[in-house]
DNA sequence: TTGAAAGCGGTACCAT
DNA sequence: ATGGTACCGCTTTCAA
């Protein structure tokens, strides 16, 4: 174990130029060696010393200069505000950095709370990525897509309701998941329907497009849908369920599983017979919606594989007029347990 | 609205040369007015050709030539694997962001995944961060951190059980809420407390620890321990309930409030009372939690805001020998209800 | 008030 | 097989 020294205080970051210095050799030599350069050969006694003296200097390239000359980065920009929390994202997410990091991309989230339009896209562009996969709405315009296009972003790709002139849209039609419910509760008979919508702020960008989705099959069906707002604390949802007879619903959509959890338990506290009384429906299936009693009925969304996503984005960057098919990467199914 | 034109394709991305170049000035007054520099006077009548110029482009400054040239940057690097999914971390995540970026750093979240130990301190140090929290469990050794410092990294701190020598460890002792579960359920009069470890991987880096916890009270007290691994499914719930009895367990801590959750209705299908003969208590303190019956006795868990946490950055930043006091950013306390 | 030029750390072409 | 060197985009000193 070589013992590196310790004093990394004042000690100047060390360069390629240090490392040729220390071996003996060019800068040039330097790159070649350890970027294992195909189109030259170096010979070995001469690798050996350029890599010890690397070594023992603790050289690590820099990736800013290394891309500046390069004229371009690997760098896949994911700006992330308010991501919704859970293990479908949280899955989808981790799935899409391990695959792009498969095909040798560099992942980077960069936090963007509180930027918005324009301002956002000319942060991003700063950092000069060759693909931006926007999750969610920051207000994303058309000019904000060429900024990024024009500061060498091979493809930007928005994933979410928000078709922005210019970027590929991988449409995630959250409007599906209401239909799905719609569906379920109007075949049921159910003729007026709740739509929970919840009031914390960021969420409407998923529950407006669900809502959406229930009305068109409701109007379909000669189905009444009642929007309601409800804050994720047991408060809210106690007064909700206070009110509740005098709304004479017969079934509810109530945006996701922690929602209709939270409003199923409120529901029975006030003595609403569930499903008797008003059928009570998630979304996301959540393992834990199944520990209630009744068990909750849900919509189970699948997400495709962030692996399909990397390899459209790296399709994109090898070719970035490739006109990219329209794809839906969610798909949303019922899944009928004892709540309805 | 000046129309931009639009065939981004092939277009090279403008630099400031472009700008100085259509502005009839040099690149020199273009980063003078860009910057606000006030160490120089530029004429009004100038700025406005530089900045008319640099808008018609849409120029963006490169950032890594910007920082290549300044010899530091000042992105601060979180990089990102198995964080724990749940509203404790998302807020806190949130918070440290949005403190970070008033505070004026670029919060870059880097996905690392797969990367290991000194593996993923190179990949680090290539960005050349001004500082690196690490949250969560990276194998990060004394040589990685040497590496990160060498590479210009004013602070390295650690959020987790992991005290790497040269890491500035803002300790989160998890062992912490293993006491307050431990203490609880002894004061109860309980004598043989199962602790339940997930089974799924990435878990282990909290779950040690308050088995650990558990275990310091246990002994103090006269009180067995058993662990007892459980996976994220019913399968798997029943399948410990199913053998419950013979363990002749009188209080179970469920390493959070979903374990717990799964746990209990489990235990309740089998036929065990919950709390007459085991009492169940888990962490976290969720909403979802206080919807079950009997309502989930827990642990919750308070993180100091984030804010903190930056402004200890951006200390270190500053100053970055100004030894860090020893500080811990959570604390925890029981929240009893029903289950014990 | 503005411009010319050096230089940050790497890479790759062209010589030797 | 290896070295010299121009250049990527930007900032900043020094001169004019």
């Amino acid at each position: 174990m070589s013992q590196t020294p310790k004093q990394s205080a004042e000690r100047p970051v060390p360069t390629s130029a240090d490392v040729a210095r220390l071996a003996g050799v060019s800068r040039a030599t330097v790159s070649y060696v350890l970027n294992n350069t195909q189109a030259v050969r170096i010979s070995e006694p001469t690798r050996q010393r350029v890599r010890e003296a690397a070594e023992e200097l603790g050289y690590v390239p820099h990736a800013a200069a290394r891309s500046l000359r390069a004229g371009h980065s690997r760098m896949v920009l994911l700006p992330s505000a308010h991501v919704p929390v859970g293990p479908l994202y949280s899955a989808f997410f981790n799935e899409l950095q391990w695959a792009l990091r498969r095909l040798d991309y560099t992942v980077v989230q960069y936090g963007s709370l509180g930027l918005s339009g324009d301002q956002a896209a000319r942060a991003w562009a700063e950092l000069r990525p060759v693909a931006v996969v926007s999750v969610g709405s920051f207000g994303l315009t058309p000019q904000g897509v060429e900024v990024l296009k024009r500061s060498g972003a091979r493809a930007v790709i928005t994933l979410g309701p928000d078709h922005v002139e210019g970027a590929h849209a991988l449409v995630q039609d959250q409007r599906e998941v209401g239909v799905v419910a719609g569906t379920h509760l109007v075949e049921r008979g159910h003729r007026r329907i709740g739509v929970v919508l919840p009031a914390e702020p960021g969420l409407g960008m998923f529950a407006d497009p669900r809502l959406e989705g229930v009305r068109l099959v409701a109007d379909g069906a000669g189905a009444e849908v009642v929007p309601l707002e409800l804050a994720y604390t047991e408060e809210s949802a106690a007064a909700l369920a206070g009110r509740w007879r005098g709304l004479g619903l017969d079934a509810v959509f109530a945006y996701n599983d922690e929602y209709a959890m939270l409003l199923m338990r409120a529901l029975q506290d006030e003595g609403v017979d569930v499903p008797g009384e008003t059928a009570v429906m998630g979304a996301d299936d959540l393992l834990l919606a199944r520990l209630l009693r009744p068990r909750l009925s849900s919509v189970r969304i699948d997400m495709e594989a962030g692996t399909v996503l990397a390899e459209l984005i790296d399709r994109l960057v090898r070719d970035a007029d490739g006109e990219l098919e329209r794809h839906d990467l969610m798909s949303a199914v019922a899944v009928v347990r004892e709540s309805t």
